[in-house]
DNA sequence: TATTGTTATACTCTATAACTATA
DNA sequence: TATAGTTATAGAGTATAACAATA
């Protein structure tokens, strides 16, 4: 269902190398996923990262922004003005945490929770690939958090 | 052997909902990986992208642009650009196809070759992580691939 | 002194529109 | 009219250094 309609294929291009290559495999495969994903996110008016931070405040509440960043590979600045704006679009609070003021708190506002759930119905099942079976996208999924867990 | 030697480990951040889905562990899995791919590349002077134009060249001789473009996902404008510098650094050569003087034949110059076979020793074995035995490495290959083939 | 977070800034990467030349 | 490639440009993402406040 790709380029088997057309006229008549040229020799496929030889990708052998870098289809041995693990990394340039997860690209492929994570660039193949993200554009129906980013395009669901859009609706709601989130980006990809703006949902990963929301829904790690919304399972760990009053997580601070140094987990935060840890968890989901974002540097403390690109992590604050992400938060500046995010916080700026009323998605979340920081406040000091009073026993060691120098963290910030982070919280989901109740817009924020809505705005996330609305995202995660958008999202639901959708970086299920047809191509998969059940068993072969939680084996899938199991070897790459063996990878990076 | 990650946060375990420090002194007290905090409640491990719930990530839950999001390693169920497909795309964040591609993506959390390839920016594992491609940092030590992007400092043995920068070694001999390529970034990853650049490496992976001189693979598919060296594996596909008089291969064409849009061609090229398809296969790595790398959109017609910022091709262009990324092979002006690259033919710059001598890379490789472009000519126009003969038979459709509005292709580009890529192909690459002895330099290009060079600097290709430096790097392919310099990345070998390393995007193989050890957590990961041969056959485990092995099937998950085939099923990302399953993914974006 | 070390840690958390911020500001400023530069650099890279990606996306879009308008264009040239060839077919 | 359609296609291959280019140019220009804007936007998003990432990286680095210097800083303030707190511990």
């Amino acid at each position: 269902m790709t380029a088997k309609a057309t006229s008549r294929q040229p020799a496929p291009v030889d990708q052998s190398y870098l289809l041995g290559l693990l990394g340039y495999n997860c690209l492929q495969a994570y660039l193949k996923i993200i554009p129906q994903v980013k395009k669901q996110l859009k609706r709601v008016q989130l980006r990809p990262v703006e949902f990963t931070v929301l829904a790690v405040i919304a399972d760990n509440p009053d997580i601070n922004q140094k987990r935060l960043g840890e968890t989901i590979n974002v540097s403390p600045p690109n992590l604050a003005t992400l938060l500046d704006r995010m916080q700026a679009d009323g998605l979340l609070t920081r406040q000091r945490n009073p026993n060691d003021k120098r963290s910030q708190i982070l919280a989901l506002t109740l817009p924020g929770k809505q705005r996330y759930e609305k995202a995660r119905a958008g999202v639901a099942d959708l970086d299920r690939p047809a191509s998969l079976s059940p068993d072969e996208h939680d084996q899938l999924i199991h070897l790459l958090q063996k990878v990076f867990l």
